[in-house]
DNA sequence: GAATTTTTGACGTACGTAAATCAGAAATCT
DNA sequence: AGATTTCTGATTTACGTACGTCAAAAATTC
């Protein structure tokens, strides 16, 4: 049978309280006792059993998680998977309150940040955009002492206690190796299509990109980088214009959201399979594309992953305890059509 | 304040006991006040504290882990893996017990599994070899009602309730799908190295590599499969041969263990990256030839996944709780040197 | 050595559920 | 109607920890 307080008291030959005093570090007790109940934890192997320790404390965690609006399919999967942690919450002591905020716009999200702010929340959780008002608000929020991670998209300088998402740079190398290696020796040019240059997830794949297609293929011809605002119709109009320009385009590497756009209008061209598609996050539009051939290579990061990093992170940081950074990296992954895990997950 | 088995009764206007009994399915309760109860479950949204509901049990799950012994990298991360699920085992309320039998050996496997059997416990993990005695003891185990989940290489027939494991055949389309690509138009034959075709994940990956090289590249020349039984000296024998036979070989798919010895082999002869390299599972070695460009892929499934997977399902099986298969599905994962996790992981 | 402060012990209650016991009520059978 | 079986209620104890109160003991200061 493992050990318990009980017993731990018995081995040091002090009372509960003591022992209680020593495990939650709580003052009124000499150090030679305490020296003497660390002795038998230690021999005993003493574990404290979380459950009951939460069952009695009956503590629980508010969280507020901010999150862009709109139609965005990765980022409603991001919700669904935050919806889905608070159908947890029973279990988890979370109790979770989403905010929305309109995509890319920086003021909105900075008082939003104060909003949940004035909910004196245990820890916030925020796809940042990368500005010098929202940087001031999420340090406001730390001053008060509220953790803040920051989720998908990073806000360095910002003091932020913990950056849950995908190292964006080694994405976009990825995505440079693969483009690269898919492409072989041919001829054309290849394009870049991201969302906004205001957040700091599609400049990190666009520099890991350009850094390794400039130094492992550099006879490749890269064109300017096209913003499409993770917008469908204004990227299908936008990627329309750049076939009819560049007939003989290689490739198209899309850093950012809005691929339902691109993949109609690759397909409308009849240049699905001629044009080498790389795209991020597996949605059901770009699962689609990637089934039928149009897309060859995605990218993905796993939003569920994400949030329940996100808020073990804010329970660790609300309680002082430290954070495991190794446990906390997320993956990037990557799917062919060949290992697409089925609809249903 | 969510609701408590008190809130319940005072709902229902019956006692906790008859709540008790609705609660975990005992007998003693007539339909009519059965319906009340589950009424009034619904109506104040009552969901069970598992917490203090196992607190109040203090049940807990004796397991048994079958892994295969020797230096397999792979399997010792295994092993490490169900180490790490016995050092929680504090807070999750596991007992388990790992034995060892030498990799490929039927008749061991069986006796192990009996072995297993004398221990009564509620669950067993194995890492399957195909052979008809370890089915018919996986049979005898199930008819003592004891679950059994077989670990990285399944045992279809044998009526194992679980497969903790990749899809296999999926991961060696991957794999053909990527040799394919990366090999491009030229000529050069392609070698395919297994462990053993004893295992039936070794035989599926075989089976998808194989189907999608016939389909998408048909053109292509296939070796006869060569087995260096997981053993990296064997293997880097092999491969010297190998190498020397077709000077022109193009690519190698090791769908086993051993890359030590197909990494040494290739860099020994100065082909690290002629020769378009994909292999499975991340090790320290086969992480080594990743970086070094020897290895030009990776497919892996990750252990740590598969071992919490399995206990999961252990869990519910011995609760007679349904598993929610997706949530079980394990992920193929593709690594190239640029989407590497950091070794501490 | 008396007064003061600090440390420790003893004890109780709470968290939400499980499970057992015993007694009484209701339904079913003969 | 009486006997039997089946349901239901009331109550208690337990799981392991947290946390508070109060009093006693020990250490420290003057």
């Amino acid at each position: 049978m493992r050990p318990t307080v009980h017993d731990i008291a018995a081995e040091a030959g002090v009372s509960l309280a003591t022992v209680d005093r020593v495990l939650n570090n709580r003052p009124g007790v000499r150090s030679v006792t305490r020296e003497r109940v660390e002795q038998a934890i230690a021999t005993l192997g003493y574990v404290r059993d979380v459950a009951a320790a939460n069952l009695a404390k009956s503590r629980s965690y508010p969280l507020v998680f901010i999150l862009p609006a709109g139609e965005n399919s990765f980022m409603r999967g991001l919700e669904a998977e935050v919806r889905s942690a608070m159908s947890r919450s029973a279990t988890e002591r979370l109790d979770i309150t989403i905010l929305s905020v309109p995509a890319f716009d920086a003021p909105a999200l900075a008082a939003a940040l104060l909003d949940a702010r004035e909910r004196r929340p245990a820890g916030v959780a925020v796809v940042a955009v990368d500005a010098p008002d929202v940087t001031e608000a999420v340090k406001r929020l730390r001053d008060d002492g509220i953790a803040v991670v920051t989720l998908v998209s990073d806000l360095p300088g910002s003091g932020r206690d913990h950056f849950a998402g995908v190292d964006n740079v080694a994405a976009g190398r990825t995505a440079g190796s693969l483009m690269g290696r898919f492409l072989g020796g041919g001829e054309g040019p290849v394009a870049v299509l991201a969302g906004s240059m205001l957040v700091r997830d599609h400049r990190d794949r666009l520099e890991g990109f350009q850094a390794v297609m400039s130094g492992d293929f550099a006879s490749r011809r890269i064109l300017p980088v096209i913003e499409g605002q993770d917008d469908p119709s204004l990227v299908e109009t936008l990627v329309d214009a750049l076939l009819g320009q560049h007939p003989d385009l290689a490739g198209i590497y899309s850093l950012g959201a809005g691929n339902r756009g691109l993949v109609a209008a690759l397909e409308k061209a009849g240049k699905g399979r001629a044009v080498c598609t790389i795209a991020h996050e597996l949605t059901p539009h770009s699962r689609a594309g990637l089934l039928s051939g149009t897309i060859d290579a995605l990218l993905n990061q796993n939003a569920g992953h994400e949030v329940r990093s996100a808020i073990r992170v804010l329970k660790a940081k609300a309680d002082g305890l430290p954070v495991i950074a190794a446990q906390e990296r997320i993956r990037i992954d990557i799917f062919l059509k060949d290992n697409l895990p089925l609809e249903q997950e």
